[in-house]
DNA sequence: TTGTACGCGTTATCAT
DNA sequence: ATGATAACGCGTACAA
């Protein structure tokens, strides 16, 4: 393994020399330089991280936890941060932690072993309570989602708003009769989205009916086809339907087309986060859209800056109602 | 931050015997290793990777290179690639590579940056082409896409005869005409699965059709709506089509559709991959499915075989064909 | 069975 | 502007 020593023997130099060309330092004569570079070329030097990192304990590589690599939302958000990251030279790494808390020790793990300068964090809230303190000791920003009145710096678009917004939307095309399906009220953007539905019938004038608040416990499509089934079961059964998911909403709209009735002449359906699917599912899904990329560019940002000692405070970006064809 | 040297104080060992406690060495009395463990305890210890990485050059890190995040066929094989290297105590990492080119250079820096024990690859077979020599040193095994005729191990399933099958079926329900829409003959896949289609049409006497062959450059649906457009304005259309991708198979059904046609009574629709997408659209989508998550694992133990200097040959797995509605 | 002492490759301090 | 050298935390050869 070449080391700095060979370039500095190559170059006729010290190590001491090779570190500062290295690190850019500006006090080498440019012709100095300009030898260790060629010696380092020649020699085809690579700095050792491990080394480096040891002398410094920074390793300019940052970790984002990624609840579930299957979900297409994530992806986005991973591109903003990476290129985010490496306009900053940095490196972004990622790890599944597959939702599942049995992986939560392991995580914890790979985060306590002194090497990452920094984490951003996608996981639900309720994940992000259990992590130790002394995990938390490092650098940390959360991103989508964020456990509410902590002093962690998070970015994220406001879920109520926009969920209120989805429901206006369908007001002001003239449906009364509302309903809702959301997936698991321990998840906070859950229990947002549903304080934006109430928000928007109270605006409105409507009574909030319970039997038209159908809470599934997941996102997977078929939920959305059984609280669809059970809404149109109902002896008045709603001609809207806000879901805080997409996939819900495009299960709602399988189980309406199954029944034999049309979207959205007889069911008006949102769903929530345009995913993929969203624009290629017939009828296209009508749905709040999320800025994805800027989620991660931003979050990305707060972290270098929380790495560089700083205490920014959190943000939070716009959303965007993207109206197609199922309501 | 706690090192062995506290650790080695409060157990009144020294570093030396914490050192072989934390690596499991047989040759330390049972009482001696449990008051050095009581100590790690007390001391919270956690091993700093980067000061053992320096002496053994070893990190039990690993890395992955995937294409593209967005698509959700490489979510399974990361997870079997995740699943199968905690069972060996490695940490896997997953990186970007984002399809471009721009980016290879970033990629060849953190492989070079002497880090990652290992890289499982997964890169189209044009971009393994192209990393450099230097960086192929360390371990390296590919997995679903590989270079041919290349000493390096990789695993797949035979993307030919899966391709084959998948005509055979067609074939076997009676059709004759039968058209193949492929994405791009530089992917190593592409070529193996156009040349299944040919096999298949061969073994039942057809002749092959140019017109009947549309190469549209990628995967994406709008690219199979074109595709499927052009097939059906044919004078004499296609009864069936075979999609190398599944995307482009549901761009072809929503096309069909669109010019007022049904699938599969028309036109019958096969695609490849087995998608989250193929089991939701509507009509659901037959198709070729990959082991996804076995791959991911048989990926990972090659890895590990080459990182203990094995030289372990490649395997092939089995796919299945998943019949549904749309063939 | 356990301890002493050195070196892995780098950066930073202090000289010069 | 450059050089000598001491750390950083760990594993291991060699000694005891």
């Amino acid at each position: 393994m070449v080391a700095v020593v060979d370039v500095a023997r190559v170059a006729g130099v010290s190590t001491a020399t090779v570190s500062r060309v290295l690190n850019g330092h500006p006090s080498v004569r440019e012709e100095t330089r300009q030898r260790v570079e060629a010696a380092m070329q020649s020699l085809n030097y690579r700095v050792t991280v491990a080394a480096r990192s040891l002398r410094t304990s920074r390793t300019r590589m940052v970790l984002a936890l990624v609840p579930d690599f299957a979900n297409p939302y994530y992806a986005e958000i991973v591109r903003g941060l990476g290129a985010s990251a490496r306009e900053h030279d940095y490196e972004l790494l990622l790890c599944d932690t597959g939702l599942s808390e049995a992986r939560e020790r392991t995580v914890a793990q790979m985060l306590n072993r002194h090497f990452y300068d920094g984490v951003v964090c996608m996981d639900p809230y309720t994940t992000q309570q259990m992590v130790s303190e002394e995990v938390r000791s490092l650098p940390w920003v959360a991103c989508s989602e964020f456990v509410p009145d902590e002093q962690i710096p998070h970015v994220s678009i406001d879920h109520r708003l926009a969920a209120k917004d989805a429901v206006l939307y369908l007001l002001a095309k003239g449906h009364r009769r509302i309903a809702l399906i959301n997936s698991d009220e321990r998840y906070l953007y859950a229990q947002q989205r549903r304080d934006g539905y109430r928000d928007a019938l109270r605006e409105a004038g409507l009574q909030e009916r319970a039997d038209y608040i159908q809470i599934v416990g997941g996102i997977d499509h078929p939920l959305g086809e059984l609280a669809a089934r059970r809404l149109l079961a109902l002896d008045q059964p709603p001609t809207a339907v806000f879901a805080v998911a997409d996939t819900l909403a495009i299960g709602a709209i399988k189980a309406t087309m199954a029944s034999g009735r049309q979207v959205p002449d007889d069911l008006a359906v949102v769903g929530f986060d345009d995913v993929p699917l969203a624009s290629i599912f017939e009828p296209a899904l009508t749905t709040i859209a999320q800025p994805r990329r800027e989620l991660g560019e931003h979050a990305m940002q707060l972290l270098l800056r929380r790495i560089a000692g700083e205490m920014p405070s959190s943000v939070t970006l716009a959303h965007t109602l993207v109206v197609r064809r199922s309501a």
